[in-house]
DNA sequence: GATACATTTCGG
DNA sequence: CGAAATGTATCA
C-alpha cells in the first residue's frame, strides 16, 4: 500500500509525494489522516490525501511513512476534496487549504532536541566562535534542550544557523522527536463544596499548615453560593488548577452535573403561505439530498431566519446534521456569552444539547472537544463563523449561510477564501442543499439566482409590518461646517419626546477621502473605471484605485463648475457637540466598536453616536430614529462595490429604525439624494436597486459579469517590487480574455518595511482568470530575492 | 520551508 | 585563491 502525502514544512511547500505505508501503520492509514514523513533530510508532518495500490512510475526509491499519530485528527474525505477545490480556486497550496480545515494548533509538530557533542569539538567551536559560548555553556550539563527553549534563551543569536554550524563540527548533536499535537480536550467541570460550609471552613484551617493554596480554595468553595467552574475557582482563590484537582481527588470538592441546556419549547411559528412554500422546498431538497443552492432573501419585515431555523430542525429530525454560518459580528455580540443564554431568534436554544458552537475565541481544548462532538455525531447543529464550514460532520444534510453578503466570510489573510462560496462547493461535494440567506443579497448571489443557478426564494414582508418613514436630506448648498441638518435635529427631538432613542451613524475614521462638490454633490470619478477617485494630499492629486490614473485635483467642479470642493462630507467630531447644543434633553453617548464593558452607561443614553449599526440589546432598545450623518462616506468609497455597500447599509439602517415596533424614522443626509442606491433604499425597493446596479456592473464588466483577482507584489526594495509587478503584468496581459489594470503602488504602499505594488485582473469567467493566473505565476521564479506575490481571488475590498 | 549544491562576490 | 554570501533546484 502507498499513500499520497502533502508534506507540511510550513505551508508554502506545494507537492503531493508518494510514500510506502509500513505494515504496522496500515490500520491507521486513511485519507485525511496526519502522517509524519521524511522529506529530504528532515522529518515533517503532512496529510494523507490519497491511497494507492501500486507505486507511481518514475520514482526509484520510495520512502516510508514514519508514523501516523494515534488519536490524531482525521479530516473527512469530503473536506480533503473541498481543500483540493480551494487550492484550485484560490491559487494556494493544497497544504494551506488543508490547514484551514484544522482547528488551530492541531497539526503534529517536530521537536528538535539538542545536546552537547564531542567535548573537544565543543571546546574548539567555543574558541572559534565566542558568541556561541553561552549556548554551549547552557548545554554543558549534558542534558538535552529543545530548539524552542534555546531560541528563547538566546534571542540575540540565530540559533538555527548556530546549530547548523555547530553540528557540522560535531560540537552538538541534534535529535528529532514527534510531539503529538493531541492536546487533550481540557475539562473544566462545574464544582461545588462536598461538605456544609462550617465543615469546609474547619477543613480549611486544618489545611492551612500543609497547603495554604489548597486552604484558600476550600474557603473560596465554601463561600461560593452556586457551583463554580474549576478554572474560575482556582482564579478566585488565587490558587492553581492543581490544588483544585487535589481537593477534588480527596473528595472535599465534587463535580456538579452540567445543567443540560434544554431545548426551549417554542411557540409554533405561524408561517405565511410564501414562507411555508419556501420551507417546503428546502425541506424537500434536504430529504432528497439534492445539492441545490437556495437564495433566501428576506427584506426587512420578513422572516427568513424562521424559515431556515425550521429547515435546520427538519434536517435534524431526519437524523441529519446542519451547519449554520453566521457573520462574525453576530457571534461577537453579547448573545454569545453562554449558549444557553441565547435569545430568539438565535437558534442556539432551539436545539438544546445538540449544538456545537464554534468561534475564534474558543480555547484549543474546547475547540477540540467540539470537534469530537461533531465528528461523533453527538452534535446535530454546528453554529459558527466562517471556519465552521469545515466542521467534520459525518451526516451533513443542510448548510445555512446567514447574512451571505457579509464581508466577514472572507478570510483576511492567505488563502483568502470566502466561506460562503466554500459552503456552496461543500454542498455540491456532500450532496446537500445550501441556503444563502440575506436581507440584501450580494450582487453575485443575486445574479446567480437570476441565471437560475440558485433557486431564488424571496420572502415578502409579513402582514402588518410597517417600514420606517424615510427622509432624505439634501445637504448640497449647506455650509460646509454643518454636521446635522435642521431636519435631523428635529427628528432627534421628536424621537426623544416620544420616549425613544436616536442612533446616529458616523463614517468610520480612516476612510480615504474623495473630492466632492458642495453644490452638485458629485464626487470626482475615474473616466475609465467609474470608481471614485481618492484625493492625495501630497501633490494635490486625484488617483484611481483601480487603474492607477493620476491627475491633478481640479479647482472647480468638472460637472457644474462650482468652486466649493469638499474633501469630506462633514466634520466627524462635531456631531456630538451639535446635538448637545440643539437638544438639551439629549444624553449623548459616543460608542466605539466594543459595547460590552459599559452596558450601564449605554442604558442611560438616549442619543447614541456610532460608526456601525448597533445590535438591539436590552440596554439599547427603543431606537425609533436612525440618522445617517453622511451617506456619501459609503457612496464615495473608491471601490466598484460602493453603491452596493451603501444600499445594503441603508436597508439595514431602515430595518434597525423599524425594530422598535412602533413607527420608526430613518433620516439620510447626503450630497447625492438622486443616486439610485439612495433612492432605492429610501423606497425599500430591492428589485429597483438590483436592476440598475446589475446593468452598471454589466456595462463595466465588473463582477458578477466577470471574475476578478487582486495581486499584490511586495519586496523590500521599491524598485524590485515595481519591476516584478511590471513583468508579471506583462505576462498576464498576454493571456486570453484578460483585462489587467495597473500595476499601481498599493494604497498602503509601504507596509511592514515592504513596498507593495498592486494590480487588478479581470477575466470573462473564473476559468480564464485561473488559467491566466496559474500560467503567469507558474512561469515566475518562485522566490526571487524576497519578492512575494499575493493573490486574492474574488476580492471584496481593493484596499 | 529547509536543505544541498552551484554560482557569484569579496577581501586578501 | 578560498571563504562567505547569494541563488536555485529538489524534496517520494
Amino acid at each position: 500500500m502507498f499513500a499520497e502525502v502533502v508534506p507540511e514544512p510550513g505551508g508554502r511547500f506545494d507537492a503531493v509525494l508518494t510514500y510506502v505505508i509500513p505494515e504496522a501503520l496500515r490500520q491507521r492509514a486513511a485519507v485525511g489522516a496526519q502522517a509524519l514523513v521524511p522529506l529530504g533530510k528532515r522529518l515533517v508532518p503532512g496529510f494523507i490525501v490519497g491511497l494507492l495500490d501500486s507505486p507511481p512510475e518514475g520514482v526509484e526509491q520510495l520512502k516510508q511513512i514514519v508514523d501516523i499519530p494515534a488519536g490524531g485528527l482525521v479530516l473527512p474525505r469530503s473536506i480533503v476534496a473541498l481543500a483540493r477545490w480551494i487550492a484550485e480556486h484560490y491559487i494556494c497550496t493544497l497544504c494551506q487549504a488543508l490547514r484551514l480545515a484544522l482547528p488551530s494548533g492541531a497539526t503534529a509538530r517536530i521537536k528538535r532536541l539538542v545536546r552537547l557533542g564531542e567535548g573537544a569539538a565543543a571546546q574548539r567551536a567555543a574558541e572559534e566562535r565566542p558568541e556561541y559560548g553561552g549556548l554551549l555553556d547552557a548545554l554543558s550539563t549534558g542534558e538535552e534542550a529543545s530548539l524552542q527553549t534555546l531560541t528563547r534563551r538566546f534571542p540575540q543569536i540565530d540559533v538555527m544557523t548556530a546549530l547548523d554550524w555547530l553540528r557540522a563540527r560535531k560540537a552538538v548533536k541534534v535529535r528529532e522527536e514527534i510531539t503529538r499535537a493531541v492536546t487533550r480536550a481540557r475539562l473544566d467541570p462545574l464544582l461545588e463544596a462536598a461538605l456544609p460550609v462550617a465543615e469546609m471552613r474547619a477543613e480549611a484551617t486544618r489545611f492551612a499548615r500543609r497547603s495554604a493554596s489548597q486552604a484558600r480554595v476550600l474557603i473560596a468553595a465554601a463561600r461560593a453560593k452556586r457551583p463554580v467552574r474549576a478554572s474560575a475557582l482556582a482564579k478566585r482563590a488565587r490558587s492553581t488548577r492543581a490544588a483544585v484537582a487535589a481537593l477534588l481527588k480527596r473528595g472535599l470538592l465534587r463535580v456538579r452535573q452540567e445543567p443540560a441546556p434544554q431545548a426551549r419549547k417554542r411557540r409554533p411559528f405561524m408561517f405565511t403561505l410564501h414562507e411555508g412554500a419556501a420551507l417546503r422546498e428546502i425541506n424537500q431538497a434536504v430529504d432528497q439530498a439534492e445539492p441545490r443552492v437556495f437564495l433566501l432573501s428576506g427584506p426587512p419585515g420578513s422572516a427568513p431566519e424562521q424559515v431556515w431555523i425550521s429547515a435546520v430542525e427538519h434536517a435534524v429530525s431526519r437524523g441529519k446534521q446542519a451547519i449554520v454560518l453566521v457573520p462574525e459580528i453576530s457571534l461577537a455580540g453579547p448573545r454569545l456569552a453562554h449558549s444557553a443564554d441565547l435569545r430568539e431568534p438565535w437558534p442556539g436554544r432551539r436545539f438544546g444539547t445538540g449544538v456545537a458552537l464554534l468561534h475564534s475565541g474558543l480555547p484549543e481544548g474546547q475547540r477540540r472537544q467540539q470537534w469530537q462532538r461533531i465528528e461523533s455525531g453527538e452534535a446535530n447543529v454546528v453554529i459558527g463563523a466562517r471556519s465552521a464550514i469545515f466542521a467534520p460532520c459525518p451526516r451533513i444534510g443542510l448548510i445555512v449561510v446567514d447574512g451571505e453578503h457579509d464581508d466577514s466570510y472572507k478570510q483576511e489573510d492567505a488563502p483568502r477564501v470566502n466561506a460562503r462560496d466554500v459552503a456552496v462547493e461543500r454542498g455540491r461535494i456532500e450532496g446537500c442543499p445550501v441556503v444563502l440567506s440575506s436581507s440584501a443579497p450580494s450582487l453575485e448571489s443575486q445574479h446567480s439566482a437570476q441565471q437560475a443557478r440558485y433557486r431564488a426564494l424571496s420572502l415578502p414582508a409579513r402582514p402588518g409590518w410597517q417600514g420606517p418613514a424615510v427622509t432624505v436630506v439634501d445637504t448640497r448648498g449647506s455650509s460646509p461646517g454643518t454636521t446635522c441638518s435642521a431636519k435631523l435635529v428635529l427628528a432627534v427631538k421628536r424621537a426623544l419626546d416620544g420616549g425613544g432613542r436616536a442612533l446616529l451613524l458616523m463614517p468610520r475614521k480612516g476612510f480615504s477621502t474623495a473630492l466632492l462638490c458642495a453644490d452638485c454633490g458629485q464626487a470626482a470619478k475615474c473616466p475609465n473605471c467609474d470608481v471614485c477617485l481618492t484625493y492625495h494630499l501630497a501633490g494635490r492629486k486625484l488617483m484611481c484605485h483601480h487603474c492607477g490614473l493620476s491627475q491633478p485635483a481640479p479647482d472647480s467642479c468638472p460637472a457644474c463648475g462650482g468652486t466649493r470642493l469638499l474633501l469630506r462630507g462633514v466634520g466627524t467630531q462635531r456631531v456630538e457637540e451639535h446635538i448637545r447644543r440643539a437638544c438639551p434633553a439629549a444624553r449623548v453617548l459616543r460608542l466605539d466598536a466594543d459595547v460590552g464593558g459599559k452596558r450601564q452607561v449605554v442604558g442611560k443614553a438616549n442619543v447614541i453616536i456610532s460608526t456601525g449599526l448597533v445590535e438591539a440589546t436590552r440596554e439599547i432598545s427603543k431606537v425609533t430614529l436612525v440618522g445617517v450623518i453622511s451617506a456619501d462616506t459609503w457612496l464615495n468609497r473608491p471601490d466598484f462595490r460602493a453603491a452596493e455597500v451603501t444600499f445594503r447599509f441603508l436597508m439595514q439602517a431602515a430595518a434597525r429604525a423599524a425594530q422598535a415596533g412602533r413607527k420608526g424614522h430613518l433620516v439620510i443626509q447626503t450630497y447625492q439624494p438622486d443616486h439610485y442606491a439612495i433612492r432605492a433604499a429610501a423606497a425599500g425597493d430591492c428589485a429597483a436597486f438590483y436592476e440598475v446596479e446589475l446593468a452598471a456592473r454589466r456595462e463595466h464588466a465588473y463582477p458578477p459579469f466577470s471574475a476578478m483577482a487582486g495581486l499584490v507584489v511586495s519586496a523590500r526594495a521599491q524598485q524590485r517590487a515595481e519591476q516584478v509587478a511590471k513583468a508579471l503584468a506583462e505576462t498576464i496581459r498576454a493571456e486570453e480574455r484578460i483585462t489587467l489594470l495597473g500595476p499601481i503602488p498599493a494604497p498602503l504602499a509601504k507596509l511592514k518595511g515592504r513596498y507593495r505594488s498592486q494590480m487588478l485582473v479581470l477575466a470573462d469567467d473564473h476559468e480564464h482568470l485561473l488559467r491566466a493566473l496559474r500560467s503567469a505565476t507558474a512561469g515566475m521564479p518562485r522566490n526571487l530575492g524576497g519578492v512575494s506575490v499575493q493573490v486574492d481571488v474574488d476580492p471584496l475590498s481593493l484596499v
